[in-house]
DNA sequence: TAGAATTAGTTATGCGAATAACGTTATTCG
DNA sequence: CGAATAACGTTATTCGCATAACTAATTCTA
């Protein structure tokens, strides 16, 4: 492998991490929320109420970050956690109405990013990018190979 | 833009962003190294001395978080920060022997890091993929259109 | 059924990087 | 020249996410 083509490949990817995240914050403000708060509120929109141990598992962030993410946006409003029926240790995490009218306005924003992301670019690679992406990620990854839904 | 679509854009970007930091901090711990000093140190060596504003620009982070990266380095004898001599404001930065030594060890891990991030894709792809996630990129750039060498 | 191993969640702590505010040095302009 | 402005670097503080260590609940197993 060639160095320069190796490190063009991960100064870029260093360089887009950095950038969408600056730019999800700054898209989040208006609405109060943080980066990664929103993806909990996607993630609880598309499965519905899942227990914390789930949500770790399904944004690929450690369980003290849900707890974190979790009290902060409960304490805003938007979304509830009560202790789950079958299991005393799991605490099940569901939208409130207002975090879930809130999950639409984020859903708007995601639309604008990725228009915006994504301008210049054919209709082909768009399409074709989510896989690309998904790619590289389970190629880095440290763990398991990530396969829920195979987008690729 | 269709939601759906937009979304499997951003999760796949954040993702990337989380495991890329994660296997970057992985394979740079046995050197010593914490992700983002070795992109400095690669800029060094790509550029020459420098200081520390140019690194801040040229890595697209802060002037701060330069002054820590860069402590930290010298600390632990990879750089060497002298002031300019012809303006007593700014400090020049430049690779010690064994920084320099350091350096060759970071390209190795980089080029196996992306051998085993690339793995599966055609050449073809992994050609334009640079160019691809620099448009990325700039398009969700904040400030200004980051046009040190267009590899598009 | 009793004890070991596993799992859910939390607390404490550390690190990278951002912003805000500050002191110091250059530069620009009246 | 001298004052205002800008630029370089630092400190202080905040935020997100990680790991380590802990408690409590559940499941496995002997």
């Amino acid at each position: 492998m060639d160095f320069d083509q190796a490190d063009a490949v991960n100064q870029a990817i260093r360089l887009l991490s950095l950038r969408h995240r600056a730019r999800t914050a700054e898209l989040l403000a208006p609405l109060g929320l943080h980066p990664g708060q929103e993806a909990l509120l996607l993630e609880l929109a598309r499965t519905g109420p899942m227990i914390q141990a789930q949500l770790s598992e399904a944004l690929s962030v450690e369980r003290p970050s849900v707890t974190l993410m979790a009290r902060k946006l409960e304490a805003a409003g938007h979304i509830r956690r009560s202790p789950a029926p079958d299991d005393q240790r799991a605490t099940v995490v569901e939208l409130t109405d207002g975090g879930r009218a809130l999950t639409e306005k984020v859903k708007q924003l995601w639309c604008a990013l990725a228009q915006e992301t994504l301008a210049g670019l054919t209709t082909e690679t768009v399409a074709e990018l989510p896989g690309l992406l998904k790619t590289l990620t389970c190629n880095v990854d440290t763990r398991r190979p990530h396969s829920r839904r195979d987008a690729g």
